[in-house]
DNA sequence: CTGAAAGCGCTTACAG
DNA sequence: CTGAAAGCGCTTACAG
């Protein structure tokens, strides 16, 4: 197939009997062909295998077909993985195809990849965050079409997708309150993502439809969102009187920290204490002993949505509407929740 | 810069009034400009912020200035983060891009993605694992330029970088043996890869070099690398009565499994047993407690590496060698080695 | 309903 | 040492 010369639109034409012209014709459905005619010209596609050249439609069309993905550690953690999927099987489904760049959080190194991506006449861009975060995209990406996902901004002009963060909470809390928890620690950080305070929203939320008040001293605020935070501030809630039964986690990582607590304190979990986090990363959601409950982020719905909304923009830039998503995302029940008391 | 009309070779050639087909040689040094011309060109582009069109440039070309990333989940998985970044790097500092790609382990999707990279006229491909496997890259490639990243191949023909399999082994060994270890364990897979091979061949050349004796019965295998797989043959190792002081684990996730046999056995890390682990995932290595003294796989460094010989090898297709290249692996040390007996 | 021709922005023989 | 011209493989006015 792919081998000597590439076929190209001519040999195709040369094939069916027909001008160059009617093969883009047939083949683009941008003005009518005689259905004989055009039957003779997918014949020929078909039995030539041929493939227009991406980049002299690109030349020509002023549209590469290519979509960038920028994110800031997105493809290479976990946490995305199933983003950068999504959004390449929507890409694929619709004739376009995704190249994820990478800046490792380093923002100069960003600009260059978007400076890279934007002379590489991508035909717009996904700007992707590792979790929920306020963003201004950057000046260069002005020109080009963006949709942000796992990120949202001010300007009302730009799509964006993000996770439900506030019925994360609730459906974590809720769960809890279901097994029979009254006392239900939140374990939280300090940054002021949306993430966070849509999280402590969804968490008061939570309680108060399940009849429950909220005590200030069961929320536990770290600086980071990271095993060791969760440790730490895990030891102050699980040290006191008032134990509570049942702790919320920002995310897996600091869940990992209550679990280490925990057994610090010698609690068994679930019988003595009740975990749930947020992320379902598989390398520690299920890795920790007993199986992290937690909430999922719909990654994969994430990249594809962005995906579709952004292609939809480059080909109908007036009439595609300018949205801010947000997902709601299932909870992922393993083994860190029971009944208070082990039940 | 980048507003209204893209500056093309004409207005470089108009601003500075000389032909474009002077400009295009000014720029690429394919023949000789005079220096006055070549001054007032270079000034020119420096001046209007000129930069070739890739498109155009391939087109006529037959480059495209792209190379593809394809990975099984490499670039969705925090394993080879910094190889990603690595190739990144390098590719920018040689004019090129890298378009990373990934089918999520699925052998379909993967030969899909293949199929685009190559419609979309990428100059080469770096073909990526997960962990250092054996492969035969897929007969799409056949007619592409491709290095092996992280894995190995029968085919000669091919280059590839992958980690110094026997010398993590030899140097995790060391390393506890140093620390006084006589008893050390090995818990691994019984999966056919290079990896699991070559780290048990580093294991008993590391135990030789130590002058310590192999024991078979303190090599334990699971079928699977995970922490759950870990914590099972971890278990059986640590009821023993003659338990090992010290053991030396495939990856972290089994490693973070032994953490959890250790709590059950009423084991402390390190004062009771000592850990090291392969992979030094900031998500488990630095999440564990204590933080896992773990060999470092150099992502980074295999990216690049890889970058520029296939850059090499699509620059100089005649005169490029073809090496089967291992990286040594540094130890990272954190919290979970000390002697045996906790002095 | 279809085709000949221009042109996207470059690079590279071909001349001079 | 430099330029005019062909051509990479398409798409899209412009004609008919």
């Amino acid at each position: 197939v792919a081998d000597g010369k590439r076929v190209s639109i001519r040999d195709v034409a040369q094939a069916a009997g027909v001008s160059i012209t009617t093969v883009s014709h047939a083949l683009s459905g941008a003005r009518k062909v005689a259905p004989t005619t055009r039957d003779q010209v997918l014949g020929a596609v078909e039995r030539l295998g041929y493939r227009p050249d991406p980049l002299a439609r690109g030349l020509r069309g002023q549209r590469s077909y290519v979509l960038g993905l920028v994110g800031d550690r997105v493809i290479t953690t976990p946490h995305a993985s199933a983003m950068v999927l999504g959004a390449q099987t929507a890409a694929a489904a619709r004739g376009s195809f995704v190249a994820a760049v990478d800046a490792g959080g380093d923002t100069l190194i960003e600009a260059q990849q978007i400076r890279g991506l934007i002379e590489h006449r991508v035909d717009g861009v996904l700007y992707a965050r590792m979790h929920h975060q306020a963003v201004t995209p950057p000046d260069l990406l002005a020109g080009t079409p963006v949709v942000l996902v796992d990120a949202s901004t001010e300007q009302s002009s730009v799509s964006s997708i993000v996770p439900d963060e506030v019925g994360i909470a609730q459906a974590a809390v809720a769960h809890l309150a279901q097994s029979g928890h009254r006392r239900i620690g939140f374990v939280t950080t300090t940054q002021a993502t949306p993430a966070v305070t849509g999280r402590e929203v969804g968490y008061r939320l939570g309680l108060d439809e399940a009849g429950l008040a909220v005590e200030e001293s069961l929320i536990q605020r770290a600086s980071t969102a990271t095993a060791d935070s969760g440790r730490t501030v895990g030891r102050h809630l699980l040290e006191r009187r008032d134990a509570p039964t049942a702790i919320f986690c920002f995310n897996d990582q600091m869940a990992m920290g209550i679990y280490q607590a925990a057994a610090r304190a010698c609690l068994s979990i679930p019988e003595d204490l009740s975990v749930v986090g947020v992320d379902n990363l598989a390398l520690v959601a299920d890795a920790l002993d007993p199986g992290l409950t937690t909430v999922a982020i719909p990654q994969f719905a994430m990249g594809q949505w962005a995906v579709n909304r952004l292609l939809d923009l480059i080909e109908a830039p007036d009439t595609t509407p300018c949205e801010q998503v947000e997902l709601p995302c299932p909870l992922v029940a393993r083994g860190s929740v029971t009944r208070p008391g082990g039940a």
